[in-house]
DNA sequence: ATGATTTGACCGGC
DNA sequence: GCCGGTCAAATCAT
């Protein structure tokens, strides 16, 4: 786990909600401009896009604090989990057997894949721009919470083997510890494994800086990186219990009070970049929606660091 | 109807 | 033998 001292982390904090709240205000003045008529051609005024380059700044400024302020590892998943062999016992597990009628025969049918090509990180969102199948949740010795099991959405048409195991962490619930496979599909959405082993967030820092939001880069880097702290689970009834879907979308879906959808705006001005939106782990371009600044700025207030 | 998720069983590594 | 990863039928959601 990195370290950080405390007074730096104080500093970062206090940057970091100065550059969301500054982003939140530029781009409440986008939503005014984009409210008035457009010009000729249906262009927007040029001013809209100084904005937007403003906004982009001020998220990659805030995306490298954050960088700071998350807790990244890399640590090798070989020795992820401290799980001392010692520990209570589940007992249920070898219950009564025959609820299924009849299953057939699996003696070897799969072989249990190494952990070499695997890398852990601790997040506070699940989503990483792959599009991921749950396929499987275990309830883990000594854990607090279940660890789930996904697996690319491409493993049957490209034969993608990539895996991914998310697992709440005991002492901070809103935060993930992810272990990724390696993936060997074509369609990644937004970052590839090499750059995702070298920070989650830099890809969209680099597309930021680029401020350049309707270069053809777009296609695979539209700044939608999924930062959130909407990663409750699904079903308050089961808060261990999430499912594949990544929170971000029931965030956005779940009605602004005062910002409207300005992120499906914005990328509907790009909307001449075909289907960015290709696979549901997109329909995070809204992860960057008020909501997200709203929850920071409470989140700030309300919670002393 | 189809695809995604859930969940108990199975399997392999330690 | 225990524990965690995977399978696959059942169930759910769209």
């Amino acid at each position: 786990m990195g370290t950080l001292r405390p007074e730096k982390l104080c500093t970062n904090r206090k940057r970091l909600m100065e550059e969301l709240v500054m982003g939140r205000d530029v781009a409440a003045q986008l939503r005014d401009l984009l409210e008035k008529p457009t010009g000729p051609g249906g262009s927007w005024p040029a001013s809209a896009e100084g904005l937007v380059v403003k906004i982009l700044g001020s998220f990659s400024a805030s995306l490298s604090l954050l960088k700071c302020t998350c807790e990244v590892c890399k640590i090798p998943a070989s020795v992820q989990v401290g799980s001392p062999s010692s520990g209570d016992r589940r007992s249920e597990d070898s219950g009564e057997s025959s609820k299924r009628p009849a299953v057939k025969e699996r003696r070897g049918c799969y072989k249990r894949r190494k952990t070499s090509d695997t890398w852990m990180k601790i997040l506070p969102t699940m989503e990483d721009g792959h599009a991921w199948r749950k396929y499987g949740q275990k309830e883990i010795l000594n854990a607090k919470f279940p660890r789930c099991y996904f697996r690319c959405t491409h493993k049957p048409d490209q034969g993608c083997l990539a895996t991914k195991q998310v697992q709440k962490l005991q002492e901070e619930p809103h935060m993930y510890q992810i272990t990724f496979g390696h993936h060997t599909c074509t369609n990644t959405l937004k970052f590839s494994q090499h750059t995702l082993d070298c920070d989650p967030i830099k890809p969209y820092l680099l597309n930021f800086e680029s401020n350049n939001i309707t270069s053809d880069q777009d296609h695979h880097h539209h700044p939608s990186y999924p930062i959130s702290v909407k990663t409750e689970c699904n079903k308050e009834e089961t808060e261990s219990n999430f499912s594949g879907k990544f929170p971000v979308v029931a965030a956005a879906a779940e009605g602004e009070e005062e910002e409207p959808n300005m992120w499906a705006d914005l990328l509907a001005m790009r909307s001449d970049h075909e289907d960015v939106i290709s696979s549901t782990t997109t329909t995070s371009s809204h992860g960057l929606d008020m909501d997200f600044l709203n929850e920071c700025v409470d989140f700030e207030r309300d919670f002393s660091w």
